[in-house]
DNA sequence: AATTATTCCAACCGCTTCCAG
DNA sequence: ACTGGAAGCGGTTGGAATAAT
């Protein structure tokens, strides 16, 4: 059952406790690896043997000292072992059951200033071990990033926030902007994880006093975890970044159009505040009323550029830097798989419904070399390769004017969208109040009207029941086409359609179909097949890019 | 009912830190 | 200042339980 390590730097057993009742009851461990004459120390679960002697040792001589737990109770456990078991299971005070909501939320609060330090954390958490809160945490981390949800509750980062906004202030700091700052100033998702998500407005309103949380110390070291690996951010970016427009969280819009307008340093500086301070604004004075659809962060940046508290490295760019578009350009081969749009405008950068600029690790990264799961990667790369071959399809680009580059396009397909569905069955009806709350706001105002540049921000706010046909950012085509094969009327902007009327499904898909240019809703089904949503369980179901009609 | 996938969590492992000599 | 042992910490593993198919 356990590992027995062929040279542990537990202590062995001494020859004269090889009689021990408790050296072995066969239930596990206790292998072969020997360490001289003497037999190995007994590994794998603990028996209640173990146990009563353990806690009769402690009793009499008190913690400490566990080495000599051993040598004085002829109990075949190295020091360390006997801690753990007496620290983690038989020391009294112990809290054992599942995390209560207070406690889960404190965990979420500390976890937010100290990152993985469970011991520290434990100490606030009377009766509970650090490896509880480890685990509980690693769940968590889990659970959020298969659903593409955000770590960290959306009180947790609005108290970050306004105070990295105090820092700051100002998107205009130009290079010292730092990502931190930028996600500062951006937005939450809610978390929707928490079963008190919109059901409880006392977590809504729970506001942890976080002297010195940054956003990507937050994220960051939440993503860190090797539960999160690299490779793994990166979809949850871009996952993040359709949860967050699919779900009521409008959000990450935002914070897609951020983080890729953070890249262009001189245009969008003007932009970047429209957007941000409008939506923030927002989204603050409308906090309270529709507060399980915050402002939402996705950790664009911050947890990208992060303070990744994982001692140990990671493949590929964990220190991602801004995806700036020098970079992009000087690597054509840039990570940068996500769309853009050709002779691009600030604010049509990124569709963050279909392409999450969030994702955009480092330049040095290569579409050529998927590091993915796989499957996804295969499958884009699959289809980047035959709309090159085929160049019919156009408009999808790297935000680098190169043509052609094997990086090109990138659809983000997110296997999470089932849950997505299910929360949107149950508050679209709120969302749709909120989508229409949220469907004019500054965005829409600071896009360039145009039919070159339709306002794809847009399309992140249609979600599955407003486009049914759509299914939830399983999107993968790209949203456009270009300027020299626009179909797009002159003067018509999809958003206009969209917001103009955001809970009728047929002008959203309106709207897509002028954004597509073409006959989305066709393509969505035929790629579809038999669902609405590429969830999980639709994802495998996939067809391959070259079954695709679009890419054929 | 069988199989597969997922979740949970106890325990191990290696590294770091602390501290006495 | 250096060294070595003990303790602590965080990451990781893998089996059991549970859920989903």
């Amino acid at each position: 059952m356990y590992r027995v390590k062929s040279e542990s730097d537990c202590d062995m057993l001494l020859p004269e406790q090889m009689d021990s009742p408790v050296a072995d009851d066969g239930s596990s461990g206790g292998g072969s690896p020997h360490r001289g004459s003497g037999p190995p120390l007994k590994k794998g679960p603990w028996t209640s043997a173990e146990d009563a002697i353990l806690v009769d040792y402690v009793k009499k001589h008190g913690e400490g000292n566990w080495n000599a737990v051993q040598k004085n109770t002829g109990l075949f456990r190295c020091g360390k072992s006997c801690r753990l078991r007496w620290a983690n299971h038989l020391r009294p005070n112990l809290k054992k059951g599942a995390f209560t909501p207070e406690e889960e939320r404190l965990i979420i609060q500390l976890h937010a200033k100290m990152g993985n330090k469970w011991a520290r954390m434990a100490a606030h958490l009377p009766g509970r071990t650090d490896n509880e809160i480890k685990n509980y945490w690693n769940t968590r981390i889990k659970r959020c990033q298969r659903a593409g949800l955000p770590i960290y509750p959306t009180s947790v980062c609005n108290q970050s926030s306004s105070e990295d906004q105090q820092v700051c202030g100002d998107f205009n700091c130009g290079e010292n902007m730092s990502n931190d700052l930028l996600s500062g100033n951006s937005i939450y998702l809610p978390d929707f994880t928490s079963d008190n998500f919109v059901a409880n407005p006392e977590v809504l309103s729970y506001t942890p006093q976080l002297s010195a949380v940054s956003i990507s110390n937050l994220l960051g070291q939440s993503f860190a975890s090797k539960n999160c690996k690299f490779m793994d951010q990166v979809d949850q970016a871009g996952i993040l970044k359709q949860s967050g427009c699919v779900l009521p969280a409008l959000s990450d819009t935002i914070d897609g159009v951020l983080s890729s307008v953070d890249q262009f340093s001189n245009d969008s500086e003007k932009l970047k505040q429209a957007l941000v301070f409008d939506y923030l604004n927002e989204a603050n004075a409308s906090s309270k009323g529709i507060a399980p659809f915050g402002v939402a962060l996705s950790g664009s940046h911050a947890f990208l550029n992060g303070n990744f508290s994982a001692s140990r490295p990671i493949n590929g760019p964990l220190k991602m830097e801004l995806p700036s578009l020098q970079d992009t350009e000087s690597d054509p081969n840039s990570w940068l798989k996500y769309t853009v749009a050709p002779a691009m405008q600030p604010t049509e950068l990124v569709d963050p419904y279909l392409h999450s600029p969030v994702a955009t690790p480092s330049p040095k990264s290569e579409c050529a070399s998927p590091r993915n799961s796989g499957l996804l990667e295969e499958l884009l790369h699959e289809a980047q390769a035959l709309r090159s071959g085929k160049n019919h399809l156009p408009s999808v680009r790297s935000s680098s004017s190169s043509a052609g580059t094997p990086c090109e396009t990138t659809t983000v397909v997110s296997p999470e969208f089932d849950l997505c569905h299910e929360y949107w069955d149950e508050h679209q009806s709120s969302f749709l109040n909120e989508c229409a709350h949220f469907s004019g706001y500054s965005l829409t105002e600071s896009t360039p009207i145009s039919g070159a540049s339709p306002d794809i921000f847009q399309l992140s706010k249609i979600s599955p029941a407003q486009s049914p046909s759509m299914g939830s950012g399983e999107q993968a085509v790209e949203p456009k086409q270009d300027t020299a094969g626009s179909s797009l009327p002159e003067n018509v902007r999809p958003d206009a359609l969209i917001s103009g009327n955001t809970a009728d499904p047929s002008t959203f898909n309106n709207a897509i179909a002028i954004l597509l240019g073409n006959d989305t809703n066709a393509k969505c089904k035929s790629v579809r097949g038999d669902g609405i949503a590429f969830g999980s369980s639709s994802w495998s179901n996939m067809p391959r890019a070259s079954e695709m009609s679009e890419f054929k």
